[in-house]
RNA sequence: GGGGUGUUAGCUCAGUUGGUUAGAGCGCCGGCCUGUCACGUCGGAGGUCGCGAGUUCAAGUCUCGUACAUCCCGCCA
């Protein structure tokens, strides 16, 4: 357990917290009966608040009648009140399992502040109940105390970011959640304005906008605890309200926001008992694909990306060869210790592949009683086969896994492949690594779209020796940007922001934006940028992500306390829900 | 929008090749019990097998559809 109860709760006596040196100390504790134990003529309850239980003893020559006959009487989460004295325990009785096994309270007075129903579940950690149990008597799942623990640690979080913003200059500054609709980026959720009829706000995907206006406001630096709105399908890591450390700095480089995070990263790690090594790696993005797959790489573990295009691009295995002279590349892991595998359990792993655009997935075991088995062997020269031996790193239980296709795809492919390996492998990923992953490409070409756009934002800033690419080869542009990478997620991720009103109007042409849209979408940028916008940039935080991975947790909906469904609806409220005739037509909207 | 998995008692689950009255553990209710702490013990209640069609003499079980949950792909500047 931790010490909340001694920084937060000194009004009163609670049940987690009492020990030896409390013995003799009258007490009134209030809380949860959790188990209550009638043996007939003596009745233990354990009372639950949260900062832990302790064993509260009910003895009929210790209290009056209807206090006991109220205990005889005692429903799982009725809600108590209860004066005694703390004892200690005898010898035989210690219970070294809880942290207040050395004592008991003994009642002098027990009152029921309220009864409760049968709980739909228990209130303890561990439980295996579903989701949208737990999501529906939410109040209950948050009495747990693991659930406690989850919102606590995110309290921690969010203060110890605070306190080190503070301490650094910035300046809090909240923005509208009432805000404007912006092309490019996520699907809006949008709000009808009454007073305008068929005009709609959006709710910000991020304060974006309104922090670079701070920056040319003069605020110099700025930050928010800010929720962000996304109308996009949910994941484990993606709910569609969140929460982003919103941070934005004038007058720096990429390397002031990166120094500065570091700082505020080491205090907030430190306030939550975790360490880490400072500064933190930084990896080109570049080498981030070539040796991941994936720009937010978990380098808690090796089973790296080889590419072998240039061992196979003659092999007689036409799927490498044609693949390799067209542009395509080839690469390949090295599974080690699925070696052994059946050729069914192989198999299965191009699922995995084809799932993330693969058309097929090559592979060659190497089992530990040293038998080769591979549908692919037969299509290389002796020498190949021993380049790529030599190239992956081979050893009798190894398991290689190959992609051969566009480097996106091969990437993504063995990045899942990576990924899903190291889980089925159980490879140890204990403890927390981050990094910085930095100068990502200014733009990726949309193949559905056909058009280009930002790969961060188009807000970023092109490298200075870029800048006369824009035009002539958008794909060639680098950006000043950097995510913060924790474990395999992203847990931040920041860019030098574009200060120059000319620049901005050439990136937002790029990604397919019209001039007459640049001027009614970004006029106020655009003007803004040219009124002395000094040069600024920032970095925004997943909160919901960092403690997740903090607290070790498999979603962001165990450290939310309201989080919403995967069709994005709250199972407690029932949200959304329809609107009556009157609130549509006030808003001037008809149902469908 | 697509794919995987799942839905049986309040909770977690089992349910064989389609076959009589659908089971278990926990919880719940009642009795007994003065040292338990997952108390014990005796007894009891509790089911629209997600929903809707279909096949069949017969469906929890097979088929189709659908809803919801969850994971993933697309999407998420």
């Amino acid at each position: 357990m931790t010490d909340y109860m001694n920084e937060y709760c000194m009004h009163t006596a609670t049940c987690g917290q009492l020990r030896k040196e409390n013995v003799g100390e009258e007490v009134t504790l209030t809380g949860w009966a959790w188990h209550n134990r009638d043996h007939g003529g003596l009745i233990f309850v354990d009372l639950r608040d949260r900062s832990g239980y302790t064993q509260i003893v009910v003895d009929p020559d210790c209290v009056s009648a209807e206090d006991f006959s109220a205990a005889e009487h005692l429903g799982r989460e009725y809600v108590l009140k209860v004066v005694g004295v703390v004892r200690e325990r005898a010898p035989e009785a210690v219970n070294p399992n809880m942290a207040t096994g050395d004592i008991e309270v003994l009642a002098k007075s027990l009152t029921v502040l309220n009864t409760s129903v049968t709980p739909p579940f228990a209130i303890e950690d561990g439980i295996e109940t579903d989701e949208i149990t737990r999501m529906k008597w939410r109040y209950l799942d948050i009495r747990r105390p693991e659930m406690f623990e989850a919102l606590h640690l995110r309290h921690k979080v969010a203060q110890a970011m605070r306190n080190a913003l503070n301490e650094r200059g910035f300046l809090e500054v909240e923005t509208p959640i009432l805000a404007n609709s912006t092309p490019e980026g996520a699907r809006d959720y949008i709000v009808p304005s009454r007073p305008n009829p068929g005009r709609f706000y959006a709710l910000p995907q991020s304060p974006q906008q309104f922090k670079q206006m701070l920056m040319v406001g003069g605020i110099e630096r700025y930050y928010q605890i800010a929720r962000c709105f996304r109308d996009e399908d949910l994941r484990a890591d993606r709910q569609p309200e969140f929460t982003q450390v919103d941070i934005e700095m004038s007058f720096v480089e990429g390397d002031d926001v990166i120094d500065m995070m570091e700082g505020v990263m080491a205090e907030t790690l430190a306030a939550v008992g975790v360490e880490h090594e400072f500064p933190l790696k930084r990896m080109q993005y570049s080498e981030a694909m070539d040796r991941f797959g994936c720009d937010r790489p978990d380098t808690r573990f090796g089973m790296e990306l080889v590419d072998i295009t240039d061992i196979v691009k003659d092999s007689g295995f036409k799927v490498f060869s044609s693949v390799a002279q067209n542009g395509g590349i080839v690469k390949a892991i090295n599974a080690k210790g699925a070696g052994d595998w059946s050729r069914g359990d192989v198999e299965k792993l191009a699922d995995i592949a084809a799932e993330n655009g693969a058309k097929g997935m090559a592979w060659i075991a190497f089992t530990t009683d040293g038998q080769e088995k591979s549908p692919i062997i037969k299509f290389f020269t002796d020498e190949e086969f021993a380049a790529l031996k030599e190239a992956m790193d081979v050893e009798p239980g190894d398991l290689l896994l190959f992609a051969a296709d566009k480097p996106e795809v091969a990437n993504a492919v063995l990045s899942a492949l990576r990924l899903h390996m190291a889980e089925a492998l159980d490879i140890p990923r204990e403890g927390h690594e981050l990094l910085w992953v930095v100068n990502f490409p200014m733009f990726r070409y949309d193949e559905d779209e056909k058009k280009y756009a930002a790969e961060h934002h188009p807000f970023t800033h092109v490298l200075d020796e870029d800048l006369d690419k824009i035009e002539t080869d958008p794909l060639a542009c680098g950006s000043y940007s950097y995510d913060l990478v924790m474990d395999g997620f992203e847990v931040g991720g920041g860019t030098i922001r574009i200060h120059n009103a000319d620049e901005q109007r050439r990136v937002l042409r790029v990604c397919g934006v019209s001039d007459e849209e640049i001027d009614e979408k970004f006029g106020h940028l655009i003007h803004a940028l040219e009124l002395g916008a000094p040069p600024h940039g920032g970095i925004a935080l997943g909160l919901d992500r960092l403690v997740m991975l903090l607290g070790g947790k498999q979603s962001i909906r165990d450290v939310i306390a309201f989080p919403k469904t995967s069709s994005a609806s709250d199972p407690m409220t029932g949200a959304p829900s329809a609107v009556t005739p009157r609130q549509l037509k006030e808003v001037s909207l008809r149902t469908m």
